[in-house]
DNA sequence: TGCTTATATGGACTCAGAGTTCATTAACTG
DNA sequence: CAGTTAATGAACTCTGAGTCCATATAAGCA
């Protein structure tokens, strides 16, 4: 049994309690949970511990592991996703490219993004989930700055943003997921200027 | 019980029984059950059942369920690797991940590809199995068919054919483990065409 | 304000699969 | 051909996913 010293209101009992207590609590423990031990330790049943919360109501409100661990994630790092528009399209890419290699590499949310795309690719759920939330906005972000470097004249009209964002971004998961060449700021430079000017000769 | 039709030579006992027979039997139900099922349903137990061997026989040589299903998808799929070198570096990418692509979306193998990475991100043992035997071979290929373009100044010199492989091979991984957007033989004519023209304007 | 009702809750349960122990028995060696 | 070695598999433990249902409490109503 567990002593409960005065101060610490953690009365835990049967019945019902206040719908966005218990999410506040179960998402703050996700969360944790998630940067501290990363996706592998992260089960459903540890975080219903963490929260103080039961596995049922877990499960009635996340349909999967990694639905909840993505929402944990959200709630823990309320990413910023603005994207610079300076009008120089070469130093909005290059800022944003490498603030995402910053960002995968120099704290744990790469692993984390790592451990959910891992997850997403035999969880339906999450996969949908991800999408919608984190990958789809922020390809948006990045095609709807580059159509503005199109009708600035700074970027070839018949070039497709949409496969340009698979050689920037693409390129920078490919290092995160199957790192066999490192993740660095000055890779996220030479992406772009491989883009920009072309390797061709001729 | 299970009755046994005359035929049908599969008496299996305690025992010990030759390792190389046993070892065929285990990556062929392997395979097998990775291109029926896909990596969700590939579990240790179902993989031992099916090769009638037992768990602890695949636990002695394979250290996690991820490398088993390498070892599975390879003696499944023997993967030819080869690249072509006609001397026009352009037709030759070109093919080249025209080829990956068709074998991602035409193929069960692009479900179990995404599904090894992803098990990856959590497998430390996968991981490392994976680069060797996949991904860093792989690699190696393009990047010497670049150096040769390289030797012949069909390529700029400066140009980093590892980068290259991020930006051409890599963004076709984002597509399939991320599908935001289709992956299509035409979306790899534009990769290789966006690197070598550039898609600056001056 | 006090009572009723609807419903979120959590303990206990089942089920599946990972990984380990150990007696057994076939394969190898001289 | 007999002794030694070592792979084998049945049974076990342990962990975690997901479900069922009695219960306590919040929200609604008079």
């Amino acid at each position: 049994m567990e002593q409960r010293t005065e101060g610490t209101p953690v009365r835990r009992g049967r019945g019902r309690r206040p719908a966005d207590e218990v999410r506040a609590d179960v998402l703050g423990a996700a969360g944790t949970l998630l940067l501290r031990d990363g996706m592998a330790a992260f089960t459903i049943e540890r975080v219903a511990q963490e929260a103080g919360v039961s596995k049922t109501t877990i499960h009635k409100w996340w349909p999967s592991r990694g639905t909840l661990a993505l929402d944990g994630y959200f709630h823990a790092v309320e990413s910023a996703l603005a994207f610079p528009d300076t009008g120089d399209i070469r130093a909005d890419l290059t800022a944003q490219v490498r603030a995402f290699v910053r960002l995968l590499t120099g704290t744990p949310a790469g692993r984390v993004i790592a451990g959910l795309i891992g997850q997403a690719q035999t969880d339906p759920d999450l996969l949908t989930a991800l999408r919608r939330r984190y990958s789809g906005p922020r390809r948006e972000l990045a095609v709807a700055a580059m159509r503005r470097a199109q009708d600035r004249g700074q970027l070839r009209a018949d070039a497709d943003p949409r496969i340009l964002v698979d050689q920037l971004w693409g390129a920078c998961y490919h290092r995160l997921l199957l790192p066999d060449e490192p993740l660095t700021e000055e890779f996220a430079d030479r992406l772009v200027a491989n883009l920009l000017h072309g390797v061709g000769t001729g």
